[in-house]
DNA sequence: AATTCGTGGCT
DNA sequence: TAGCCAAGAAT
């Protein structure tokens, strides 16, 4: 196929969306950018951009940064991992590459959550380096540029993509070549449902828009069904303030706050007092009054939550549990966007 | 290789 | 409504 790299560069040139991370492209920000990109769409993570930039302006102010307050930060993007990991890279570039990200892509790969595309966004945007930066974008692109019905999702059929994108690379234009791509794949060449295929750049050249095939790519293996997990709540409150716990360690929301509550069990108001008991709490004359039930759906689980309020007499909080205020709940403690509905709910109650 | 990690917008 | 899927990585 002819190298589809000038009509590309061209489009992209004129077309190109302003971003923040485009702005200033140093190795923090575009590094930054990429983290908070994956898995989600450019509009959800620009103000998270904006915000964490202008609390942690460079890798050791990040490095440092208090865990509370880094969970604080990432708050309702998801996938919090990336966080942590963010962190623990900044700490180790600080320690072993003197605060600043090394310009070679196997040394950026080691760094925990930088995988083989992330590694790959870094070295071409920010230092230049001929190396490609495969994204879903970029396999829609290829599986429709060449009418390809293999699955994209099969680690081979990636490889043999990655090969196809870097005969096309211009190696003096990594970077924006990468961009172009990905932006071609975000404005253009569409999924879920009609791409623009009377405004592509590469239009002649499409084999699907040629074999009529576009729609129907890439193939992907289909998702695992969710499976269904009953939680009950307990917004437990004293005094304008409400009882938290904080999750484990690992897993699912792993280290952030939360009500008190039960996966996989719904249970009745005397089985939720037995259960805070048990926890050690004084729940005497309290009045358990139903919540409205609320369903929240990650990619692999779907919580079906119900629950109760409850206002308990002055005590102290249980191991791993805390009492907080309206104004923590807001600034201090990171509550992961599965318990919007009833955090709302709980902001009504803490005046 | 398959599973586990969030969340929100669009169709 | 319910499904699809987004600038993926770790295990």
């Amino acid at each position: 196929m002819e190298n589809i790299a000038p009509a590309l560069l061209d489009w992209f040139y004129a077309n190109r969306r302003i971003l923040p991370f485009r702005e200033d492209p140093t190795p923090y920000h575009v590094w930054l950018s990429e983290i908070m990109l994956q898995q989600t769409r450019v509009s959800a993570a620009l103000p998270y951009y904006e915000r964490f930039l202008a609390a942690l302006p460079d890798i050791p102010a990040l490095a440092g940064c208090e865990e509370e307050k880094l969970h604080k930060l990432w708050e309702g993007l998801g996938y919090y991992s990336r966080v942590r990991n963010l962190q623990k890279a900044a700490k180790i570039v600080c320690a072993q590459y003197g605060g600043q990200l090394p310009a070679d892509y196997n040394a950026l790969l080691a760094l925990p959550g930088i995988g083989e595309y992330t590694a790959g966004a870094i070295a071409s945007i920010s230092f230049g380096l001929p190396v490609p930066a495969v994204d879903g974008n970029v396999l829609r692109v290829f599986a429709r540029l060449y009418n390809d019905p293999r699955l994209v999702t099969d680690p081979q059929v990636k490889r043999e993509f990655t090969a196809r994108v870097m005969e096309h690379q211009p190696p003096a234009k990594a970077g924006d070549y990468n961009q172009a791509l990905m932006e071609l794949g975000a404005l253009v060449c569409l999924p879920n449902g009609a791409p623009l295929c009377e405004q592509c750049p590469l239009g002649t050249l499409c084999r699907a828009r040629a074999a009529g095939t576009a729609l129907s790519l890439p193939q992907k293996t289909p998702p695992k069904a969710r499976r269904i997990t009953p939680v009950t709540v307990a917004l437990v409150l004293n005094e304008g303030r409400v009882l938290l716990q904080q999750r484990p360690a690992k897993g699912l929301l792993a280290g952030l706050w939360q009500p008190v509550l039960w996966e996989d069990t719904t249970l009745t108001a005397a089985e939720t007092a037995a259960r805070l008991a048990a926890l050690g709490l004084d729940c005497t004359g309290a009045h358990f009054t139903p919540l409205p039930a609320a369903k929240h759906i990650f990619t692999h689980i779907e919580w079906h939550q119900s629950g109760y309020f409850l206002t308990v007499p002055e005590q102290p909080a249980p191991a791993g549990c805390v009492w907080a205020g309206k104004e923590q709940l807001e600034a201090a403690y990171t509550l992961p966007g599965a318990f919007k509905a009833y955090k709302k709910l709980l902001l009504t109650k803490l005046l």
